[in-house]
DNA sequence: AATGCGATTCTCT
DNA sequence: GAGAATCGCATTT
């Protein structure tokens, strides 16, 4: 396994949100390692996208650390119940990101079906299994990602990205993003990503 | 201070 | 496929 380095991050975000496609997130929680490897994920490509947070160079508090450097979780909030995990990418006051939108377990199960279900993961039955990361929401309560890790640094030790040593083919469908319909002329617009047939694809 | 809503998920039917 | 849950956040007053 090896880690993805910031210029990985500061590249075109379509691209990112390409390559990201089967790549591992790697988390070092109190509780245990966990790992899922990315087979969902969405661009965000503000200031021109009317579907992204920071459209119109929007900067408030929560838009803040996509204007920072590549390589950063942003996490926001949502339904006043769940969170999303993005990844920053391009240059510094270029503010886009790459929302992952499912995983597909690898490492850490119990770990995730504790956090999702308050189970073991031999207890969950076959549909539990397939929902403890398959939706952006889902794979934050599986990771344990909140608010805190805002601003984390995909560089450092505590959660990064890695890729495997002999890369996989793998087949990469697009389509359009999912719950955007506020968008207008962007809504329609396929920086949708994701491993064809994968299982933990969301829809 | 008040308002309105959302890059979702779960539980029904 | 519809409706509820539930509150942080951006915007407006």
């Amino acid at each position: 396994m090896i880690k993805l380095t910031r210029d990985f991050y500061e590249n075109n975000t379509l691209e990112v949100a390409k390559n990201l496609l089967g790549k591992y997130i790697v988390r070092h929680h109190p509780s245990g390692k966990l790992i899922g490897k990315i087979v969902e994920t969405e661009a965000y490509l503000g200031p021109l996208d009317k579907a992204a947070h920071s459209y119109n160079n929007r900067r408030t508090k929560r838009t803040e650390v996509m204007f920072g450097p590549a390589g950063i979780l942003y996490v926001f909030s949502i339904y006043g119940m769940y969170y999303c995990a993005n990844v920053v990418t391009e240059k510094i006051n270029i503010p886009q990101a790459v929302l992952i939108r499912a995983l597909e377990p690898i490492e850490g199960f119990d770990i995730m079906a504790l956090n999702r279900f308050n189970k073991n993961y031999k207890e969950l039955n076959k549909k539990q299994k397939i929902n403890l990361t398959n939706g952006p929401s889902k794979l934050c309560n599986a990771f344990n990602i909140n608010k805190d890790l805002n601003g984390e640094d995909l560089c450092s030790n505590n959660i990064n990205i890695c890729s495997l040593d002999e890369v996989e083919e793998i087949n990469i469908e697009s389509s359009p993003r999912i719950n955007i319909d506020y968008a207008e002329e962007f809504k329609d617009l396929p920086w949708r990503f994701y491993i064809k047939d994968n299982p933990y694809v969301s829809i």
